[in-house]
DNA sequence: TTGACATATTCCTAAATAGGAATATATATT
DNA sequence: AATATATATTCCTATTTAGGAATATGTCAA
């Protein structure tokens, strides 16, 4: 198998909900210890650890060290291919009736006339 | 161990590069049958076929029976979590300078001055 | 019905990964 | 030096997962 890693992908790196959390803790733009964070999320200081330094990898937080602590302060740049990846879907649910919706709905109705989307009641878990 | 799944997740779903992929290819607005993506993606069709379903159950794309094809659609709604919650970060790399921006520089000023961020030429990766 | 085609599913395996426990490392304090 | 504190790292394991191969399912066409 090929499988090419994309562990330090930022796409990755937010795609775990505890890292999502320490982002949020750290979305006031300062710098938090460790220790901080770990109080604040109530979460093993080895895992709090480990979900920075996956962090940093992908670049959305920044180290330095101050005394025996490490301050890790939000990058909030590195999370700027996400949304410049995300935001060209935005048209899709701002209100504004543009092309994309406009043929969405002519095929809704030729689906309609076609009758080919049956019940299809399968496990949809 | 824990580990509560987060498989539906919309953020894991697009964490995968191939599931973007997949994604550019409907971001048409228009339906498209599995084999279309297949050639467009030079991929196997089991493969194609399972990322579609991780993408259905995440709520990103719809699908459509229509003969013996299934044709899918780009649910763009479903990326409107992914938008919401990247977007709060947009101030950090716009380049309007705002309280964020001021905070972080009066912070690094004070580090300059301590000294205490030293070489670290530890392995990066 | 038979066969061609489109798609999904199952089984398998190698790799990734979160988190726990224990330990290592670094720095501060006495 | 000895100890306490802060953080990182290593080892371990259970779980997830991408993709390959084979197969099953569903639908159309002759």
């Amino acid at each position: 198998m090929v499988r090419r890693t994309h562990r330090a992908d930022v796409f990755s790196a937010i795609a775990e909900p505890r890292r999502r959390e320490v982002i949020a803790v750290l979305a006031d733009g300062e710098a938090h210890a460790v220790n901080e964070i770990v109080f604040r999320m109530k979460m093993a200081q080895p895992a709090v650890s480990k979900h920075l330094g996956a962090l940093r990898k992908a670049g959305v937080v920044t180290v330095v060290k101050r005394g025996q602590h490490r301050m890790y302060r939000l990058n909030g740049e590195g999370l700027r291919p996400v949304h410049e990846w995300v935001k060209v879907f935005e048209r899709y649910w701002t209100h504004q009736v543009d092309e994309i919706k406009r043929r969405a709905e002519r095929k809704a109705l030729e689906r309609m006339s076609r009758v080919d989307a049956g019940p299809n009641k399968k496990k949809e878990e």
